[in-house]
DNA sequence: CCAATGTCAGGTTGACTGATATGC
DNA sequence: CGCATATCAGTCTACCTGACATTG
C-alpha cells in the first residue's frame, strides 16, 4: 500500500483544502486533522513496507508474526489474533493461510475447544521475524522526523482517540 | 475499508505490544506511535466512510469530488488532481470513471494541450458534495473525542510529518 | 527523438458479506 | 436448540507495474 512517492508541490495541499472549506462549511478543523492522519498514514505504511519487501511480508502479516512472538507458548488462536490485530475474521484466515504457506507458521489443533484453530510461529518464522524487525527499526516506521517529545505527544492525543473509539474498556 | 467494529478488549493493546517490543527490540516508542497512527486511521476512515456510505461515495472519491468543487472553474486536469490528492495516476483514472458513470463529473477536453483530460463536477457533483458533507461534518471526521487544543496540536505534529516526508517544498 | 499525459490490462492486497461445517 | 469458531466463495476498493497511443 502506497509505496510510490509522488511530485512535491508548492505549498501544503491540506492547508490549503482547509483554507477553502472554511469559506463554505464548518468544521474545517476536524476536516484537516483527519486528513492530515490519513496521509500521515499513507507515509508511515510506505515506509513500512518498503523495509518488508525484501523479506515478503506485508504490515499486516508481520504485525501477525510478531504478535505470536511475544505470545506466552508461541501460539494464539485465531479469533484472538483477530482481536488483538483489531482485523476482521477472515483477514486473519487469510494472513496465516499466506504465512503458513511460507513456513512461517503451522496450524495446530486446540485439544480442549475442538472449534477453536490455533496459529503456531515455526522456527524459521522467529528467525524472520527477527529479521525483518532489524530491517525495519532503524526507519523509525516513518515517524523519525519527530523528536522524543512529539512522539510522546502523538501517541497521548491517538491514544485517546483509540480510547474514545472503544478500543479497549477503561 | 475498516468500516466494521469489533469487540472491544480489557487493556491498550498497543501498549501492551511495546512493553513486550521494550524487552526485546529498540525503537519501542516509534513503533508505538506507528502503530497507534495506522489504528487511528481505520477509526477515522471508518467514520467518514460510514458517513458516505448512503451516497455511494468512497472517501477518495469525495475527495474528488470536494477538491474539484474547489478549484476556480470546477474543473482540473487528471495529472493535477492525483498530484494534489497525493494519489497514483490509474487511481484518479479510475476515481474518474466512476464519479463519471454517476454523472458527477465529465471529462472535457483541454483545448490548449490536447494531451490532457480535465475532469468537470456537474451540477449533481455539486448538490451530492453539499449533501455528503452536511452528513460527514456532524460526525467530526472521526477525531471529534479530541479538543480544540488537541486537534491543533495533532495537527501540528502531523504536518511536520508530511514535511519532513516532502509533500511540498519549504 | 524525448518527455508528458492519460488509459488500459493484469496482478496484489485487505476488507466485507453471506453461507457453511463443526463443536460447545 | 442457540452460540461460537473458523473457513470458503464471491465481491469490492485501492494500489501497483508495464505497456501503449497521443500530443507537445
Amino acid at each position: 500500500m502506497a509505496l510510490q512517492q509522488r511530485p512535491p508541490l508548492a505549498f501544503d495541499p491540506i492547508r490549503e483544502a482547509r483554507r477553502q472549506w472554511d469559506e463554505r462549511w464548518t468544521g474545517g478543523d476536524t476536516m484537516a486533522t483527519a486528513t492530515a492522519l490519513i496521509r500521515a498514514h499513507q507515509i508511515v505504511m510506505g515506509e513500512v513496507e518498503r523495509a518488508l519487501e525484501p523479506f515478503d511480508l506485508t504490515f499486516a502479516r508481520y504485525e501477525a508474526l510478531v504478535l505470536l512472538c511475544f505470545s506466552r507458548k508461541g501460539r494464539l488462536p485465531l479469533g484472538k489474533m483477530g482481536t488483538r490485530l483489531q482485523v476482521h475474521p477472515t483477514s486473519v484466515t487469510n494472513a496465516v493461510d499466506r504465512l503458513e504457506a511460507k513456513g512461517l507458521v503451522r496450524r495446530v489443533q486446540e485439544p480442549r475447544d475442538r472449534r477453536t484453530v490455533l496459529a503456531e510461529i515455526t522456527a524459521e518464522g522467529r528467525r524472520l521475524v527477527e529479521a525483518a524487525t532489524a530491517a525495519i527499526t532503524p526507519t523509525g516506521f516513518g515517524v523519525s522526523a519527530l523528536d522524543a517529545d512529539e512522539l510522546a505527544t502523538l501517541d497521548r492525543i491517538l491514544t485517546k482517540l483509540r480510547l474514545a473509539a472503544g478500543d479497549w474498556e477503561q
